[in-house]
DNA sequence: GTAATATTGAGAAACTTTCTCAATAAGGAA
DNA sequence: TTCCTTATTGAGAAAGTTTCTCAATATTAC
């Protein structure tokens, strides 16, 4: 089901904010946070409320069409979802981030913990943080 | 090695702000916020600037005294570190979050992804969420 | 095309984090 | 203990981020 169709099916609109932040999103390959979707959209031409940027982010990560990912200094952005369970790694140099699929790996450890803590968990928040090929390169050639 | 002797180690002093925040940290079971830190110590009669708060809690996490944790809904939080690498677990009802062990649990995890990725992977974020045993005895009453 | 209304834009407001610099206090030396 | 050096703090300004309000606009159904 592509993202106009799901927005659709819920009741919401295909609005311009919401396309022109999902095609963004589609086309870039590092996370982006609020501001710098703001201005990328701005250097299109076309400059969109700050405040339309946060509502429409909310929204569609809401429904599961972006996904949120911590830069390693905390702050967050996001990027398209393309579909199923996964996580992500990240450059620390260039911030460009890869999927990888979260199967079911992190069961086991998710079953130990629940025995050792008695808690009872239902979500995790995994990432990797590490240098890209092209960066780890780069470094090898300074070095 | 103590808090004080780590600070006073790496030529930091030990001075109020600083005592009061490992303290209260340390009697805490859920991870606070600058903000929540900050209110804390209003309450116990002698307010702390908030810029000290923040100097306090990004020093002694640098130094590795304190953690930070991710609240489910992204805002960041402290909690005094017990030493080891280990991550949280946290309830989403009452925020009162455990360690548990990290061990080399995602060794394997991080190998395949590197192997699928390319990148090469030195740090990783993980954390469950979920309901604490009193919280989860709770919802079994009222269910 | 028209009507109903979900959504946006603009700016104010609230909230969070960083910065500046004079005043203070911690730690070493005497 | 007292004095000296200077790391650290306090207070408030400033910068940055997120939320809110409401009139104007744009999308969808008919
Ligand atoms: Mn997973
Ligand atoms: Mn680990
Ligand atoms: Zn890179
Ligand atoms: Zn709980």
């Amino acid at each position: 089901m592509t993202w106009h169709e799901e927005l659709t099916k819920q009741g919401y609109r295909i609005s311009g904010p919401r396309r022109r932040i999902m095609e963004l999103l589609s086309d870039t390959r590092t996370p982006l946070t609020p501001a710098l979707i703001h201005k990328h959209l701005a250097l299109e031409g076309k400059p969109l409320s700050l405040a339309s940027v946060y509502r429409a982010l909310d929204l569609l990560a809401e429904l599961n069409l972006l996904c949120q990912v911590y830069f390693s200094d905390g702050t967050l952005g996001y990027m398209a979802h393309t579909g199923g369970h996964h996580h992500h790694v990240l450059c620390r140099r260039c911030n460009r981030s890869m999927e990888f699929g979260g199967h079911e790996d992190l069961d086991e450890l998710t079953e130990r913990v629940q025995a050792e803590t008695g808690y009872v968990i239902n979500e995790h928040l995994l990432q990797f943080y590490g240098l890209c090929p092209s960066c780890a390169a780069l470094r090898q050639e300074l070095a």
